[in-house]
DNA sequence: TGTGATTGGAAAATCGATGTACTGACCGCG
DNA sequence: CGCGGTCAGTACATCGATTTTCCAATCACA
């Protein structure tokens, strides 16, 4: 049916096909569909033609050779560590609204962190001609591309690119007073993963803020997400609530003295909560716990649990639109950083702080 | 740095420049670089020299003028209704992998369930010469492309498609035997949406199975997730657990009758046991609750879900290889179904049935 | 009756890689 | 000496759309 054999039959109508079968060059055709301004002496009667012929005939333009003249795909590249559930999804909700809108495509590169896909899928989607690149949450020292790069959750100090960042000072004031409204002193802390960019804006936030209201960060009481070894192809995945699991279970070994626990995100908060159950503890009763991200599952957890909204969907959105504005004008110069409010969503797994006996 | 401004300097090396630098022909550098066998007069010293300038110069052929002349893109579409936790994830990393190894990539389109997007994102991606089509989910009447078709967890009965789809039946068995070995009589089943593919499949299961077992399916007790109206954009999820909420909410509104309840998703039973919660029953004391699908998050949830694990990653990774050797070989037959074995996972979820008082 | 602008359109040169169809040069052999 | 056969490569025609340059009429105006 779609067999493409003989010249006269390529499957399709092509440009020089819809020009013979209208008595005219292909320049002619060529010009009116695409509304060119050179095209101005043509006369309305010829141009419905031609639009008229071209519905007819279902012509669609080859995007090689259209990408090849004008040398622009229409599309660009996103590079992210995982498919994770939770972040990913949300901000790609808002990037693939915007870049939709703008009729472009994406290629998703997925780097798992490892650092040689970090190096090789930007030179691999190069090679596809991307328009642009958009890096979530994947920090990259020197990114030596030919094009735009807009950066989300994540800080390159490049030229070129543009940072959209969550205000984390501001999101963990609001998480932590909240904490300390709640009587709470003796805060646990658990740190991101290495290799996640937020990971180290968080914590020097939370030192910035625990200073400024004069609340004491005990060493002991900060634990860490370590995912080293961790991989999506070994069947681990790396933002399995097991990453919270762990290190609470750890921290519970070594001392019970904290009324309440600021987690990394969401994922990890699901997993603490389970290892402060399995430990006989209750939530909120006896150790309150605020999450990251608010993640669908979040308000259903049980309890459901009290976090810092950013707002990715949002994030995404305006990280594409900067995007294909740097596309669009290159000379034009952009901001290097721009800000983004969180929100705290306060649900059940937080409460007034046990006066310790 | 990278303009491109003169002609001599498309800030990149094309065969012609790389041909005079050599001082051949284009002709006898692209043979050699494509290893072609009408090269094999050329010495294997003039290969070394070629291949050797050509990594010297950092030499890149050009994606568009490549898939022009070959009109082959090495990209494919997929076509899925989001970006859902859980399942999307899941089935793409299986697919990654596979696309990956054989230097593909893809596109993503997500159609929200609209028709008219799931008419549109075929033929723009058939536009952008996409080598084949990955169906997630996704049921498509007549699909008109010319390229191949796999579709995973959905039935097209097209020429081209070969469908992945897991064994609904044993699936069920495997569920409905634990809870009757359980003691379990009135079970309530929640079914999916209309749109998903899946949900019929699986109450003709269940159906069947029921019959086989010699269970009785109480109508009153056969609830619906419905997501009509809801949207990604809308900022609600069509996947968040209050699709498995307000239904189980309603159920119990109606009738506290049942002991357990078999849930289309994970997704859903979590909803569906805080609703549980909510109206004081306790899971799986009064209620057992199964789910369906295994995501990260079940074993993380309160109580750890009993569930069905689809071999997603598996799917994924099975359905990515077919279409490849569908994209190489068209006119070989291929199979039209194949299906995947499921597993349960049994956790807390699940228990004795209560003796009734 | 030129002169210059406008109208309506076409020829041909790109964009860059691929690969078929050639062309010389040289060698061996009868 | 002449014929076929390797060797080592090259010229050139694609793939299909875009776009610059050009051309021939026609019309207005002086």
């Amino acid at each position: 049916m779609t067999k493409g054999k003989t010249p006269p039959a390529p499957g399709h109508v092509n440009l020089r096909m819809l020009a013979e079968h209208l008595g005219l060059s292909q320049t002619t055709v060529s010009l009116v569909l695409n509304n060119s301004p050179s095209a101005k002496s043509i006369p309305q009667e010829t141009r419905n033609r031609v639009v008229e012929a071209a519905q007819r005939l279902d012509y669609r333009p080859n995007y090689f050779a259209r990408s090849l003249r004008q040398s622009r795909s229409m599309s660009v590249g996103v590079l992210a560590p995982d498919l994770s559930e939770g972040y990913f999804t949300r901000v790609m909700g808002g990037v693939v609204e915007e870049l939709t809108a703008a009729r472009y495509f994406y290629f998703t590169a997925c780097h798992d962190w490892k650092p040689e896909l970090i190096e090789k899928y930007p030179r691999m989607l190069v090679e596809r001609a991307v328009d642009g690149f958009l890096l979530l949450n994947t920090s990259v020292d020197e990114l030596t591309v030919p094009v735009p790069v807009v950066a989300i959750s994540a800080h390159c100090s490049a030229e070129k690119v543009t940072n959209i960042l969550l205000d984390h000072h501001q999101a963990v004031q609001r998480a932590l007073s909240h904490l300390y409204h709640l009587g709470h002193r003796r805060i646990a802390f658990m740190r991101g993963p290495r290799a996640i960019p937020d990971s180290e804006f968080r914590w020097e936030s939370i030192q910035q803020v625990a200073r400024e209201m004069d609340l004491k960060l005990d060493p002991e009481l900060a634990i860490r997400i370590d995912t080293a070894g961790w991989s999506t192809k070994g069947g681990q995945h790396p933002m399995a609530p097991e990453i919270g699991y762990k290190p609470m279970q750890a921290l519970l070994e070594q001392t019970r003295a904290f009324t309440a626990v600021f987690c990394f995100n969401d994922i990890s908060a699901i997993g603490a909560i389970r290892a402060l159950k399995d430990a006989g503890l209750s939530v909120p009763g006896d150790v309150s716990v605020v999450g990251f991200d608010d993640i669908l599952s979040a308000a259903y957890a049980t309890p459901s649990l009290t976090t810092v909204r950013q707002p990715l969907a949002e994030m995404g959105r305006r990280g594409a639109k900067v995007l294909l504005e740097r596309i669009a004008d290159k000379k034009k110069t952009f901001p290097t950083d721009i800000f983004m409010e969180s929100e705290l969503i306060i649900r059940e797994s937080t409460g007034p702080a046990k006066h310790r006996s």
